[in-house]
DNA sequence: ATTCATGCAAAGCTTTTGCATACAC
DNA sequence: GTGTATGCAAAAGCTTTGCATGAAT
């Protein structure tokens, strides 16, 4: 991952690579500020932690994904995948959706829609949470 | 859409039916700024808009729809579908995307994953802006 | 030496909130 | 008359940016 910034041009400093590793540290989604408070207390300042997201987005190394009123960031590097965000452990799995892509591109077609992008997220809980996670069963909105 | 209000008990006021009518009056899907741009001249806060929004989609009314930095609303009380947003007039197409919600289902068992929600976003041209704008054609990133 | 990355702090953007007033019921 | 909705303006939350300093190549 280092090692494919450099390749790319980018400089390989301390601070960025301090943010390299707390990410590949996760393993799950981050989110900047969780990166940020990771990060604070070892001199790395928040726009450092801003701006090698952002690099690393641009390369493909990191997948930025719409949370609620912020973002969460993934390691990213194979090819076009979807992700399964557990909503108890934030873990994230990787999910080769293939099926599901197959009727989306039906879908297209059948629409005359020249598709662009597709966004398809997915949060639960994975099957280990299931088990922990009992206590919230299925209580409904206040 | 003003009944559905008033029968969930919210007060039908002037400000607040205008801002329903400013959302039908969107083919597509509206931001909440758009709608604050054409209702400040009629002396109805940014304040209210957001607000409004936000009783509208607790009630099922609207879908707020995550896009880069700020959200999109839809007019939205059928059941449960998928969105397709055409990048160029902003329109939305209500996709009843079956199929893809029963690979979607499936991939979930397979997974052991209890799935609470799923966002599917689709964004690309529509048929009548793929003949409208072409000098757009393959131009890819500068 | 040159160019890119960093840090700090301040600005930016979208959205939310406190409080007094005004309106719907 | 009571309680909700409004307006204003300021605050909050996440993210970006300007500028001078420091580091990597």
């Amino acid at each position: 991952m280092l090692r494919q910034l450099a390749a790319a041009g980018h400089r390989m400093t301390g601070p960025r690579a301090a943010v390299v590793r707390a990410i590949a540290g996760h393993e799950g989604a981050v989110t900047a500020e969780q990166l940020v408070a990771e990060l604070l207390p070892r001199d790395i300042s928040r726009a450092t932690v801003y701006r090698a997201l952002e690099v690393l987005e641009r390369r493909g190394l990191l997948t930025r994904m719409h949370l609620d009123s912020y973002h969460g960031y993934t390691v990213c590097d194979d090819g076009h995948h979807h992700h399964l965000l557990c909503r108890s452990c934030g873990r994230v799995a990787i999910v080769d959706a293939r099926g599901v892509e197959a009727e989306i591109h039906k879908l297209a077609e059948q629409l005359d829609f020249r598709m662009d992008t597709h966004t398809l997220e997915f949060s639960g809980l994975c099957r280990t949470c299931q088990g922990e996670t009992m206590p919230l069963a299925g209580s409904p909105a206040a």
